[in-house]
DNA sequence: TGTAAGATCTAG
DNA sequence: TAGATCTTACAA
């Protein structure tokens, strides 16, 4: 008897939708890491859409780089990367083979495995283990290594939950950049304590 | 080789 | 509210 099938993972042509879609029809979305042998996994509950051409906060802005190589590649492969000196932001890439283009999960609320996630972020308060792009990583500890792993894998990918409770989509001008910044392109769960503190003007 | 900036977080 | 922290990119 298999106890773990209670999820159904996203297929590959889920990824291949428009990036602005995509950021929406991620929230609600399961995110599962299976790692040394326990399961860690969360609801995301924030979002932001990152393409190129015309977004000038997006990495690729300026073309292709080693650094951001894999958000030129397949829908649905991570793009992880390091920043501020302590933290790793996770991304999914979208868009065609080519196309520079990726969703940033901003916040999850917490799911399987909340006693490691507590003891990864050295903290015990539930409502302070993913709310914020940095902070989810270290609960599910994502870093660079992933970078480039494909959603189809066994290792990190997406499911749909088994119940979908229904939830209102809120968007707003994305958080903590200083170019493009009057794009909506923040998208949230309306309500959801776990949707980080972000300041949109 | 040196310098500046950055999709953040935490403590005070 | 300001500082920590370090990788990446770019110019010389």
């Amino acid at each position: 008897m298999q106890a773990n099938v209670e999820f159904k993972k996203l297929p590959l042509e889920f990824y291949s939708q428009p990036t602005l879609e995509l950021a929406q029809t991620l929230l609600g979305k399961i995110l599962i890491h299976h790692l040394n042998g326990y399961t860690l996994s969360g609801k995301i509950v924030e979002t932001e859409a990152y393409l190129t051409p015309h977004d000038e906060a997006c990495h690729a802005y300026k073309g292709k780089t080693p650094r951001n190589a894999h958000m030129f590649g397949h829908p649905g492969t991570l793009y992880v990367y390091f920043t501020y000196g302590n933290h790793f932001m996770l991304n999914i890439v979208s868009e065609p083979e080519g196309v520079a283009a990726a969703v940033l999960i901003r916040a999850l609320e917490p799911f399987r495995g909340q006693s490691h996630m507590k003891a990864h972020r050295n903290t015990e308060k539930t409502k302070n283990l993913t709310n914020g792009p940095g902070k989810l990583t270290q609960a599910l500890q994502i870093n660079k290594s992933h970078s480039g792993l494909s959603l189809q894998s066994n290792t990190i990918y997406l499911c749909e939950p088994e119940k979908i409770a229904p939830f209102e989509i809120e968007c707003s001008t994305r958080v903590g950049i200083t170019r493009s910044t009057a794009l909506p392109w923040r998208f949230y769960i309306y309500g959801n304590p776990h949707v980080s503190k972000g300041k949109p003007s």
